[in-house]
DNA sequence: GTTCCGCATGAATCGATAG
DNA sequence: ACTATCGATTCATGCGGAA
């Protein structure tokens, strides 16, 4: 059988299902928020707890298979607290996906700078989530420059006046096997980020609110993916990252089940396209055999 | 057997060990730092990853021994990456403490904001670890207006920077109580923080530097201690927590196994005390029954 | 007494080379 | 093939002493 996939596209269906009409190694990065997991049931997607990781494997192996042997796949996800405790269901999944064949490479945090205001007797407000990284290989694209940051204040002061030391690689007195030469920094406007991320979560624009701002799925985009990449969302929503994609010029599949947030995302979608119509990009036809 | 234990002492000995000495439910507040796996034999108490659960849940069964019921554990810990993979262990070492009976209450990240340098190619600067909150039960003591920070970003940020010898200057100036920067924000409204920390590494060059900065311990005191109250650190290293508690009038249990260590916190302990002889508390004697 | 400026340090991690 | 050691890379901070 033979699907004719277009690209730039949210498909209507089931993840688990409609990943089975794509081809295998196809996907550059996967990027997705899937529904959290919620015991009331008629929260939007929730998914009980205790069913959690047994819902999500299935479909985290079709995931493997569609993604290219150097792509990766970023997770954000936080674990809901039930009875006074953090639930345990994300550290089961990440042990999971391991035993699937995933490489758990790495695990970001999104610092939501503007989290929810709120009180409780005995927490906090929750101000991170996981964005966990896998990959099927060691080797895989990340490109790093892209996402480069300014260099902090202290670079101004520190790099006016170089000492004698500064000039010359000087190494650690404690042997700790950490040597620098200062001058080398000399120019240096920017640098190197962190896996901490400090975004500030979006507020709606038309009555709908995203899970995450666009610039979550931006930042992984321009790290792991080159313009023409192919980016999936198998939990797209209503459609942040499908925005990010157009506006950074990679192709884009999401997947959506709900009828109400298909047609926001593709709403979305038309708009930005509607106002950007100078820029849109032409609707590549691509064969997906499967 | 009676066993007589002087609070505000270092006790010289292997953690689980010494931990056995201990009386049950006698301790308020548990905050440590445990040595981080590390394959490299040679390093200072390392731990083979393989081996890290196994190894820790001895002494997390003696730990909930000795906590009060409605006393706070708090481990600060990041996982080794090895082979290109974060490890698991710290995910294995959460399933198989709430096997043992804690509650796995909350995850507060701590974001080192002066993290190691260095590139690879294949990740980032690690800039964050975790701080681990266990619990007995649902129903435990937190101070939670002992940790207000100022309304607004700026502020936030303020206060991480402001070092405890910062303080101190400010206070041993004005000799109100209040460092004038604290006095400035009197006005302003206060806010209950959120479950992240930004906090710099101390890495200054007094010969001997801590793993993480006192303002570490020191939040975490203030929020689940009130004063009088007696903090445990099984692994106390450089005795950052000893002057964590020194500085907020509640009372220490320190545990050190490597000699070097046990005399460098003792010194830091007697120079502190004989910096603030004038306030230094006097040594309650305090019977411990086993 | 205050500000300014120099500088040592860090729970790192990867790839290459050697045993 | 597998393991142990070693060199290379790199940013931001607090402390101490000078101005």
């Amino acid at each position: 059988m033979t699907i004719m996939l277009e690209l730039d596209t949210i498909l209507k269906g089931e993840s688990l299902l409609t990943l089975k009409a794509l081809h295998d190694s196809c996907i550059d990065l996967i990027f997705t928020s899937p529904p959290y997991a919620d015991n009331r049931k008629k929260t939007y997607k929730g998914i009980p707890i205790k069913d959690y990781v047994n819902w999500f494997l299935p479909i985290s192996c079709e995931l493997k298979r569609v993604l290219k042997n150097d792509g990766t796949f970023i997770l954000n996800i936080k674990e809901r607290t039930e009875n006074g405790e953090r639930q345990t269901y994300v550290l089961e999944l990440i042990l999971e996906m391991k035993r699937q064949g995933w490489l758990w490479t790495e695990e970001f945090i999104w610092h939501k700078k503007n989290c929810y205001p709120g009180k409780w007797p005995n927490r906090f407000r929750d101000a991170w989530e996981r964005c966990l990284q896998f990959n099927k290989q060691k080797k895989f694209n990340m490109y790093q420059d892209a996402v480069k940051v300014p260099i902090g204040d202290w670079s101004i002061k520190r790099l006016a006046n170089l000492s004698e030391t500064d000039r010359r690689r000087d190494e650690s007195k404690v042997g700790s096997g950490f040597g620098k030469n200062i001058s080398n920094w000399l120019g240096k406007k920017l640098v190197y980020p962190t896996n901490v991320l400090h975004l500030s979560t979006e507020c709606a624009n038309r009555g709908h609110s995203a899970s995450f701002p666009i610039s979550l799925p931006s930042w992984f985009i321009k790290l792991f993916t080159k313009e023409d990449d192919l980016v999936l969302d198998p939990f797209i929503g209503s459609g942040t990252t499908a925005l990010a994609c157009l506006e950074l010029n990679r192709h884009y599949i999401g997947i959506e089940a709900m009828d109400n947030y298909h047609r926001l995302a593709q709403d979305s979608i038309d708009a930005w396209e509607s106002k950007n119509n100078g820029k849109s990009r032409t609707l590549d036809l691509w064969a997906l055999l499967k």
